[in-house]
DNA sequence: CCTCTGGTAGACTGGCCAGTCTAATTTCGG
DNA sequence: CCGAAATTAGACTGGCCAGTCTACCAGAGG
């Protein structure tokens, strides 16, 4: 069993899963892999199996870093915001979140893993990131992680929803946006 | 044809596509509705058209009603608050979301309708709403639109990811927490 | 040169489903 | 009460798919 095929086939499955979600055929997998179907089976389980592995290795994909010393909030603030905004509203975001929804309830444990590797993890962070910032006297002290999720809900919520039904909106890449909702955000914890 | 049979058949096929997605089988919305599955075919051309007539009544569900004097902001928008979590973040509206996501690259157009009657109807009404609050002086004037956007981004954003992924969050019923978050939002927004 | 390992192509089973067809039955207006 | 329209159960076609199986092949190591 090579490992090079292995690889091959999760990449290939990868793909097809966020563009079709769990329809996917193994069919339409080998082929993609260029490897025949037999061989899939030779390296994972089932069907089943091979989503919930090609759907782990995306989680880590949603983490953007929190870089940037606490003295320029606002600056890292927005070096965040376009990132996560890019991150989350890009092509490659929808698409995950449009393969995924719809399995939750056939594989629960695995999507609420997918949460606190993914978006959980985001809000944890970003919780800390905002507490130190409280505690520098630069944001009004409140629960971080509640401010944290405000923000970003603030920072895709309803753009999101637009995405995901197919309608265009704002470009992910929109610098003076991700400012706009920053300081939004700024206002609304000034200390 | 009676429409008595139409009814049943059009409120079992919601239920089931609510419940299961697309890939509800016609016999078991049949079976669901108590009648034959030649009947189903009696009064809807096929599959998908009895998906999109199913799916285009729901829209209207998603609206919510934005009442209140202009002098009250307060009591006004904590009240659509709580209504709109209810309503979005409901069992009911989490899986409509799950149903629909998956075959928006199918039904483009109805999609885009479906948003344009739900989620962007409510931006605009209460990007009404709020633009009359800051002719009124009771809010930083801003483009209007934007702070609807972002107001709905708060209230359900990450809670509605959370829900999604089969996380159980704050219960929408949670009026502490639609009290917290308008007041986050008129601080923002205050002149 | 031979054999073992991992791979390939394609047949095959069993299951599910959309959509059509038929023959029998029910319903209801006139 | 009659007859047309609606409805029913169930058979049937054709298609897709997961997963198994078999027979064949290529190359690497002894």
């Amino acid at each position: 069993m090579s490992q090079l095929n292995r690889e091959r086939v999760l990449r290939a499955a990868t793909r097809s899963f966020l563009a079709q979600g769990y329809v996917s055929s193994i069919d339409a997998i080998a082929r993609r892999a260029g490897v025949a179907r037999q061989t899939v089976y030779e390296h994972f389980e089932s069907k089943d199996a091979l989503f919930q592995e090609a759907v782990r290795g995306l989680a880590r994909r949603v983490l953007v870093t929190l870089d940037g010393s606490p003295q320029e909030l606002r600056a890292t603030l927005t070096r965040f915001a376009l990132a996560y905004r890019r991150r989350v509203l890009g092509a490659q975001g929808i698409a995950m979140f449009r393969a995924l929804m719809p399995e939750v309830p056939r594989f629960r444990p695995l999507a609420r893993s997918m949460y606190a590797a993914g978006a959980g993890e985001m809000v944890r962070r970003l919780g800390a990131c905002l507490e130190q910032a409280m505690h520098a006297g630069q944001l009004r002290r409140d629960d971080p992680e509640f401010a944290a999720e405000l923000f970003l809900g603030m920072l895709v919520g309803q753009e999101r929803v637009k995405r995901l039904f197919g309608v265009t909106g704002h470009p992910p890449g929109d610098r003076a946006r991700a400012q706009r909702i920053v300081d939004c955000f700024l206002r609304a914890y000034q200390p």
